[in-house]
DNA sequence: TTAAACTTTCATTTTTTACTGAAACTTTAA
DNA sequence: TTAAAGTTTCAGTAAAAAATGAAAGTTTAA
């Protein structure tokens, strides 16, 4: 396999990945093409490797940007902008986890607590209800909370031990 | 708020969580609608609850039992089958984790691992992408083994321990 | 101050994904 | 056996999501 194969195929798979995850292909495919860039691109350079129109890759970009995961450069002499993408992948990952925290997670955590605070008195399958919705909501708070714990762990000394044991 | 908007609410929102996080709305709500009921339901129960088609009830019915997170039933003197979902929280979760590392993350490693091995000598560019893609698969790999450790850690007491740090 | 270079927006179209419903299939009780 | 009760399959349709492209908007160098 030579490099145009190995890079187009590389595309493809993160694009997918995004796919099964929620995240659109496209705005996954460009974070790929520029994660592996060793030089910034320009819209045109997105917009031509991908065979995608401007307005997709402008939306897209904006996305990325709006996630922290994408910046944009400025050459001098140059008026385009280019743009690059986050390469160190714990600083990628804890913002990946931040945003979809945010957007999606704490949304539902609230949601969780309102339907869990219902009087549960009245029938044993409220009761119930209100039961497994109560685990859920604890359930999910601890593993979102996991996600600011994980963000620190660098920084203090047990975390560091911690991700030796885990290998 | 009562009941049975509660119980609504509850199901719509595990089903935009699911979409969210690509795991099909229909498959989420069903999953939803049987955590939260205190007997197993049939599927002309499940049918009628969420307003879908027998169809869409099997197809996703059997996804969720290939996911190992809901189970069929047999009530003495009935003919039809009933379901019930995975009540245990941790134990969702491992199921989860487990099946989408082994549908979705496993392949996505092979990829990256073939990727990164063609030769680096030719250019700069593809130096640069070998590193790049190198350092992804480890990071990938280094994820998904984490959630091999984590399924295994309520059995050690470090883990234990660890947890409880977390919170 | 203006026109060329570039970017953004969004109504429309395309693509992808999910759902329906009826026919085929399976199981079971009589 | 067989027919009633129940389940699965899948071609066709509907709904949702993403992409296009042209017009509007913005920036900048002369």
């Amino acid at each position: 396999m030579e490099f145009a194969e190995a890079k187009n195929k590389f595309i493809q798979t993160w694009g997918a990945l995004g796919s099964q995850w929620g995240i659109n292909k496209t705005m996954a495919q460009i974070h790929a093409l520029l994660m592996v860039s060793s030089e910034p691109l320009s819209m045109e350079d997105v917009m031509d490797e991908l065979r995608i129109s401007r307005g997709n890759a402008s939306m897209n970009l904006r996305a990325l940007m709006d996630w922290g995961i994408v910046y944009k450069e400025y050459k001098s002499g140059e008026r385009k902008e280019f743009f690059t993408a986050e390469k160190d992948l714990d600083e990628l990952a804890v913002k990946i986890a931040k945003e979809r925290s945010k957007r999606e997670i704490k949304p539902a955590l609230k949601v969780l607590k309102d339907v869990s605070s219902i009087n549960p008195a009245t029938s044993l399958e409220t009761k119930h209800f209100v039961e497994q919705t109560k685990n859920l909501y604890d359930f999910v708070l601890k593993a979102d909370n996991m996600i600011d714990k994980v963000t620190e762990i660098k920084d203090n000394w047990i975390g560091r031990l911690v991700m030796k044991i885990m290998r």
